[in-house]
DNA sequence: ATGATGTGAAACTATTTTAGTTACATTTCA
DNA sequence: TGAAATGTAACTAAAATAGTTTCACATCAT
């Protein structure tokens, strides 16, 4: 098990449209960086866009931030890319039998535990903005990215 | 997505076995409180098993326990089962083109950060022990688990 | 010792989720 | 008008989970 990649690739696509020459991150260029299907991008930017992290039209190239990355967190980026339910990291079984004095009681009580198991990491995910992950980024490529702009092509 | 059930049932069996009069918490028995199959309870037990937690062996019913459920935290029990990787709870696509300035650098930046996150959840089963979940049980059924045994049968 | 009972494990299925891919309608703009 | 993008649907392949059947083998009471 583990949580979709479709989060990392979403937080990869929002630092190269902030970096990027308008109108040079189109999803086939976001695609060569990040490996993938150009379609993959794109599913992701249009989910950014339900979430009003970013503004995509069709034919246009490159989808327009809606807020600077200082202002998204990576928990902004987690919720709007679906990739786990609100409260459903743990599955708990909830068929468990009415007449056995554990099993009647067992789906509440591990449900309440584990949502706090949840919390506690969903909140680190709040303290993090998309603007810190492009600083570290910056800070080991030894540039400073505001006043950097990609190359159109790889 | 979501992590397993693998997770509360072995919370939900540990219990069983635990107030379970010695021979009565077959794999038959467990699997009707769960209400599942008798062969995910022997798949769980197996896994509990090579953690050290509980003791079974063939032929002979009712898995043992190898410690009280006091010194058994959620996070035995979920290790134990095996239902996320260590430091594997996010994945992280790791084939960005080395070509580019951004994606050269997203797999260690992100891991780091998401690890972050996974610890903090980690840490929240670390506090919970298997007893905590049997006494907030045995509160709601308005009994205490250590003078109270199981029917043999639901 | 034998038969009932139970565990361990392999093998198979159905379901779900993800990632990748193809294809195409539609929009924008030079 | 035509090249270049995006949005979206549909399909495939792979992996994980849960459930099920089956059977060898261990244990134990009689």
């Amino acid at each position: 098990m583990n949580i979709s990649t479709r989060f990392p690739v979403a937080v990869h696509t929002l630092i190269l449209l902030n970096i990027s020459q308008p109108g040079t991150a189109t999803s086939d260029f976001i695609a060569s960086s990040v490996n993938t299907n150009p379609v993959v991008i794109r599913r992701i930017t249009s989910m950014l866009g339900r979430a009003n992290l970013v503004e995509a039209k069709a034919g246009i190239a490159g989808a327009k931030l809606k807020k600077p990355l200082s202002d998204i967190t990576l928990l902004d980026v987690y919720k709007a890319v679906n990739v786990v339910g609100e409260g459903q990291l743990f599955a708990v079984h909830d068929n468990s039998s009415i007449k056995c004095e554990v099993g009647r009681h067992m789906h509440s009580t591990m449900t309440t535990i584990l949502a706090r198991a949840q919390q506690a990491m969903e909140q680190v995910l709040a303290q993090t903005t998309v603007a810190d992950v492009a600083g570290d980024i910056a800070q080991l490529e030894g540039v400073v990215f505001p006043d950097y702009f990609m190359q159109p092509s790889l």
